[in-house]
DNA sequence: GAGGAGTTGTAAAAGTTTTGTAAAAGGTGT
DNA sequence: ACACCTTTTACAAAACTTTTACAACTCCTC
């Protein structure tokens, strides 16, 4: 019998409507055409888009994409959002929201309902 | 049965639009002209070529054309890039891409699409 | 709802690392 | 010795990251 590596990686991959990321190859596509990020800019939204959902705070940003302890004062981290924004073009607040004081959340697509369902009576947390 | 060799040698051949290697006589042609390689830069450009549309690590050239294990202070591989990529005349940019901080990638020839395809419809992966 | 402290956004400059290039030096085989 | 190939060197250019300085925004309290 064959051995499915695929069972083994927990996620090997981001994909909805518009994006797609491939956490092997370390690429990411946005509508089909390739992003062309830059390391830090993947690793950014590798955890982001790898925490979907929920909040990533900005020391665990900081901690896992740059290795600081904590401490910031600079705007780094800022610069590299600012950054991958731009490159998610339209989408980028759709994607990433900004969680004043905490950090940020990547939002995974949620395509456009075309009639509303009991779901959408609820009140919803979050 | 027959025996097939066709089926032990992974690829004995690259053919593009353009371009042309052949494996076994280790052998290049540009748009039907041999390219006049270096063995170096055959091998630069096989090793490339056998692993079409993925970054092969500035590492894996050193060790595979190379020999080294590691720890490259000169230019020598970006040198061979380079001369790779004059014999690639206006085709350069197009198969040879670089990933900064990683290494290189031959991109194969994609010819132009003149009508759209079902294919162009569905979200593809990779 | 105005003011203020604190937080995030932005643009540009400065800094760092990596890659590209030209030329020279070093090898190898005939 | 010659022709050809490969490696090294030294520097230029490009790509990427961080810092800086300030603007804009959010939240809180009065």
């Amino acid at each position: 019998m064959g051995t499915f590596s695929a069972a083994i990686i927990p996620t090997e991959r981001y994909q909805d409507a518009h994006l797609d990321l491939d956490f092997q190859h370390k690429t990411a596509r946005l509508d089909l055409a390739p992003m062309r990020l830059t390391r830090k800019e993947y690793d950014l939204l590798a955890l982001l888009v790898q925490n979907a959902g929920e909040i990533v705070t900005r020391e665990a940003l900081l901690m896992r994409v740059w290795g600081y302890s904590t401490q910031i004062k600079t705007r780094t981290l800022d610069v590299h959002i600012r950054r991958l924004r731009k490159k998610l073009g339209d989408y980028a607040d759709q994607y990433i929201e900004t969680i004043f004081g905490i950090g940020y959340r990547f939002q995974p697509y949620r395509p456009p309902r075309l009639f509303r369902v009991a779901s959408d009576l609820v009140s919803v947390g979050a």
